[in-house]
DNA sequence: GCACTACACTTCGATATCGAATCATTGGAC
DNA sequence: GTCCAATGATTCGATATCGAAGTGTAGTGC
């Protein structure tokens, strides 16, 4: 599984490392995005999209990008998409019109109240493999591995 | 950042963790893949299939379909692009005319030659975040997520 | 040698995702 | 008031990604 590349040691385990990081998300992607789009038809997207809403109360469409760390225009098509099926609704915000407020409708709502508690209790069963130290543990790398930086290419010349 | 889902600590915690892991390796691809795409055009998907195909050669679509973790069918589509870009060519295998064999053009051959080396620098800077303890660590807890199962639903009952 | 199953891959239709270009609105400079 | 730069969102064209259905080939049982 690991990597077949002849570097030096820091290199192959940087490369390893970010391998399983990798996989590790896809395993559990495939655990746990079947069961939300057999049994309510949205995606993992949407998911985030109508939980921030249901726990936040409506926000603009750059708002959500943060949420969910999607491009601006990966967001208008998943918004489409759920405004599409009914799920939130669009308000031209009246004092910038620019601006465009997204709404959970009484059925989005249902739909994430729904969903939500059996989706907790799959990530829960599936994290189980860890500790709950090793959770925290893995949760703390994965923050500091967040703060990276790309450093400007003059670094590469020391 | 974290979830304001108002659950037991446990599922606080497993949610917490998933969110962070998923963070993690988002903010490692927009600093990753960019470089890739702007530099060479290629994806990341892409890079994984050639780099495969340089490291141990000639392979079917199936054993890169295991190598990428990726559907058939997305594979499939991968494989076409690549294709039309000249970067590798299919062979329908003789002894078994079910099976495409992938091989990498010396185009291919050049590009991965070229675009691997700089690759795994920004990997191994950006990774350099954690210590090499960190990294090791971190390699293990997502090897351990990764062999989660989804368990039977009769589990769900106790 | 025929039928049937299994397998490798492709096709199809859908959603996600990005960056670049565009559109509409805002707010400031003047 | 007019121009202009900045900002929020959309559009466009591309690739990725999936599952379901389809195609073609292999191999098995009889």
């Amino acid at each position: 599984m690991p990597t077949r590349f002849k570097g030096n040691p820091t290199e192959v385990l940087a490369l390893n490392t970010l391998i399983k990081l990798s996989r590790s998300l896809s395993a559990l992607s495939a655990l746990l995005l079947p069961p939300l789009q057999k049994a309510h038809g949205i995606t993992e997207s949407q998911l985030g999209v109508l939980e921030a809403l249901q726990h936040l109360g409506p926000l603009t469409q750059g708002q959500l990008c943060q949420k969910i760390l999607r491009s601006g225009s990966n967001l208008t098509t998943v918004v489409d998409n759920l405004e599409r099926g009914g799920l939130v609704r669009r308000e031209r915000d009246t004092a910038d019109r620019r601006v465009q407020v997204v709404h959970l409708t009484p059925k989005g709502e249902a739909l994430i109240t729904a969903a939500f508690p059996s989706h907790v209790e799959r990530v829960t069963r599936v994290l189980s493999v860890l500790t709950l130290e090793e959770q925290v543990e893995l949760g703390r790398l994965c923050r500091k591995l967040g703060t990276a930086r790309a450093l400007p290419v003059s670094t590469l010349a020391h």
